[in-house]
DNA sequence: TTGAAAGCGTTACCAG
DNA sequence: CTGGTAACGCTTTCAA
């Protein structure tokens, strides 16, 4: 058994109460008290039970963030700056993933809110807000990540996901591709935005977008690679084949540049491809990946910096959305104005 | 204020305890009480609160990791494969990291003893293993994972490291390297483990470690691969050259690699190259990476069981070791032989 | 400057 | 089968 305030107090003739005034530095207490028990504190190496004190205060100074998956650089970096910018203020961070399963995420969900977190983030696996909106009305302050609901009306921050495809379209444009295509994502925020500005902008150049060009994964995330490779192969068989392939992520794109150069094809040269998220090891693959840059450490900043707005302020304040603006990073797998060496 | 028993208590005419009961699956209660209370508790959307139940209880059903980056694929996996196996048994883990920063990583740990976990797992950034010591003699049980402190008879769960270091070296060896050169890891137990195992392999088979040829990061992991790279270009300098490196992670060989190969080097025809880790994508890089395979998932797991077995038996258990054995995949950085590999 | 009493939401124990 | 009472470790309020 821990120790507790009750055998500080016992130890030293001292009330409880001024055991836990001197722990919260009150004023209205002797110096040599304060010594005292100070002292007895260190010796007794005594940590304050926050849950006893959260039962009373009603906060218990931990934030929740479930992911679909911490494996995927993306999450794990949102974590992290997440994490840093709450400790600041005191506030701890638990952290869950959910396995890009909605069941598993209202598991994990349920636990959570069983703690009586003061916040809780998410970036869902779920493609309904049902849930969201019950929790909206009851509950800790909700703040979506990365995927939101444009209906709900929730507190969001992520990134620009219709620019992602539009800066990645334009991009495959202006490298002479004229036969584009689009390795989708799930079928959430972040999968249609990027569809949608994939075909906004081919629209906007007149090109057509041919039959099968658009081609989305069984199974979403967590295999990205593998899907991408298998995908691509698809599309390779196609006549006529795309010269170039926007994919709905970094790991997708390395799946297809790995089917592309299975089937003797070069890329850029025969199919130039582009991936999002620039993830740190992008420059280190086989063929330096082109990515769209999701500024991911902001995105986690910026939550941090909303959790800690609705933590503080007293009144329930409205809903505020953080839209983070993506930033294209050209690399070899998209650079066809210049010869590349293939290994 | 969220839904309490008291409430549904309340409502239905019944005592709290009854509420209780019925929400703890007791058998004595009648059929109509039990249908009553979950019905209420279902339209008011009640969720227990653990942090009370903890209280009287003294089970907190929260167990916490501590890991210096979350963004190391490594640490990253370790979290997946223990969460996974706790919440089996109803646990939940909470995941902080350090930074590689032991101050951070003792506020960290007296953050989460104030939440009274019921157990603490750490992948430790301290070098010292005092602040161990005590919190063995009080505090949750305690489960190091991958650095070790070898006095301290701790319960532990990680690879066999001198074996890491035996089996690279060993490998490098068999591909016709002779002067084998060291990237060492920092000052803990994987990187005295895997030093060791390369000088004693070494020395096995009459081979010397020429001046410089074990070289060290001035910072730790966190910056892996610039440090590798780095690091890799002062040994490129010496003579004679180093014709093979054991790097001490695959951050660190991925750096190596890009020096090598930025000095026109061929890897591995002039430097053959293998580090440790396995990370998922080893095998799309610029030169797919020879690497000891160190079972991430397995340890997880592993971690995972002896949580739960501390956690379950009623007397405190004896310290338990667990060592994983390391495996070699071979890919193109080290294959002077030219088999065809790919994994 | 100090402390007694009440209460936070829950469970343990035992009596009815 | 049901429920009163005490307790878990802490903070709040108010009186001394």
């Amino acid at each position: 058994m821990p120790t507790t305030m009750k055998d500080i107090a016992r130890d030293l003739g001292v009330s409880i109460v001024t055991v836990s005034k001197v722990l919260r530095n009150h004023e209205d207490i002797s110096e040599e008290t304060r010594k005292r028990v100070l002292n007895r504190v260190k010796e007794l190496n005594y940590t304050p039970n926050l849950a006893a004190r959260g039962l009373v205060t009603g906060k218990t100074y931990l934030v929740g963030l479930v992911v679909p998956d911490l494996l995927h650089p993306f999450f794990a970096e949102i974590a992290t700056s997440l994490s840093r910018g709450l400790l600041k203020k005191g506030y701890c961070l638990t952290i869950s993933t959910s396995e890009e399963d909605p069941e598993l995420e209202e598991n994990e969900i349920n636990r959570l809110l069983s703690r009586r977190l003061d916040a809780l983030l998410i970036a869902t696996s779920n493609t309904s807000s049902a849930s969201f909106e019950r929790m909206q009305k009851q509950g800790p302050p909700l703040i979506l990540i990365d995927r939101n609901f444009p209906g709900l009306g929730a507190n969001f921050v992520g990134v620009d996901d219709e620019a992602v495809g539009v800066l990645a379209t334009e991009h495959l444009i202006a490298m002479g591709c004229m036969r584009i295509a689009h390795l989708r994502g799930p079928d959430n925020s972040p999968g249609v935005g990027r569809l949608n500005g994939y075909v906004k902008t081919l629209a906007k150049h007149r090109l057509k977008s041919l039959a099968g060009y658009v081609s989305a994964p069984r199974t979403v995330d967590i295999q990205s690679r593998e899907s991408g490779a298998e995908l691509m192969k698809a599309l390779i068989g196609l006549s006529p084949r795309p010269d170039g392939v926007f994919c709905y992520n970094d790991p997708m794109a390395i799946g297809a540049i790995h089917s592309i150069l299975d089937a003797g094809l070069r890329v850029p040269g025969d199919i130039a491809v582009i991936g999002s998220g620039n993830l740190h090891y992008d420059s280190e693959l086989r063929v330096p990946l082109s990515s769209i840059d999701q500024q991911t450490d902001l995105i986690g900043e910026r939550a941090a910096r909303l959790t800690l707005s609705l933590l503080e302020s007293k009144t329930p304040p409205r809903n505020r959305t953080f839209i983070i603006e993506p930033k294209l990073v050209i690399r070899e797998s998209t650079d066809r104005k210049k010869r590349t060496s293939e290994a």
